[in-house]
DNA sequence: GCGATTTCGATAAATTAGGT
DNA sequence: ACCTAATTTATCGAAATCGC
């Protein structure tokens, strides 16, 4: 309890909490000037936010070497441990482990549910960001789509990145922060199978025929989620 | 040791809360 | 409404660290 008092008063400052959200975004290390320039305020003052952040381990610091001469700066990212606050107090986190649990006892039918659960889920949440739009799916140019894709995985807290392929019709799709990534852990297979049956779900609100492929995965050590998706645009199909 | 660079610590400034 | 105490934030100078 002390120290979720303490968390949130490291939060209740707002420059500390952009100063989080920004390199929450910048998906890197950044040093104690950068978040001086960025927000204009003094090194010392940025210093300050930066370790009382650390302080509660919402961020980890590392010292690096100048290779100028001089002390060794220190360099901030994003710590790996989940904060979390609810009020009252629920545990999802649990309930998930239990059902996942019990899905596994259930064999293949078990992870054959889980999957079109999955994209079922990522269809219909695209379906309501087109429903919030009010206009069709043959209205939007895939710029439009692209745009729409990125705005539900923001919603979906999922930090993303999107590049459009204009010759390769197809979409390069990072992921930088995994919402089931705890659960996951858990079951690496079935949770990103599932996560990514939802991607297609996405997808396929919005193109008609996608095919996912995985680049990369954060739970394999790498820094993001990576996805490669050929989409089929409607013209092609007529013609 | 010296210069460059960063951290640490003291203090000033500003904001907030409480009392009369 | 005004003053005071307490807390928080910003600034500045000293100390520490590294490469040469």
């Amino acid at each position: 309890m002390e120290h979720t008092l303490k968390i949130t008063n490291v939060l209740s400052d707002p420059t500390r909490f952009y100063i989080y959200q920004y390199i929450t975004n910048c998906h890197r290390d950044v040093t104690v000037q950068e978040i001086a320039d960025k927000f204009s305020i003094h090194p010392n003052v940025a210093r300050l936010h930066l370790s009382k952040l650390e302080d509660v381990r919402m961020l980890y610091a590392e010292t690096k070497k100048t290779g100028r001469g001089g002390r060794p700066s220190k360099l901030y990212r994003l710590s790996a441990e989940v904060i979390q606050l609810s009020f009252p107090f629920r545990n999802y986190q649990l309930l998930s482990s239990i059902l996942l649990q019990s899905l596994e006892k259930l064999g293949p039918e078990g992870s054959k549910a889980l999957y079109e659960t999955g994209y079922s889920f990522g269809k219909e949440m695209m379906g309501q960001e087109l429903h919030r739009l009010s206009s069709s799916i043959d209205e939007l140019s895939n710029k439009d789509k692209i745009q729409l894709l990125k705005h539900a995985a923001i919603l979906a807290g999922l930090k993303p990145e999107l590049e459009w392929d204009e010759e390769e019709s197809s979409i390069y799709f990072e992921v930088f922060n995994c919402p089931f990534k705890e659960t996951a852990k858990l079951n690496k297979d079935k949770v990103c199978m599932m996560h990514q049956q939802f991607f297609i779900g996405m997808f396929e609100a919005v193109f008609p025929d996608v095919r996912l492929s995985e680049r990369q995965n954060m739970l394999s050590g790498c820094q993001q989620c990576a996805y490669k998706a050929h989409v089929c645009e409607p013209s092609h199909i007529m013609n």
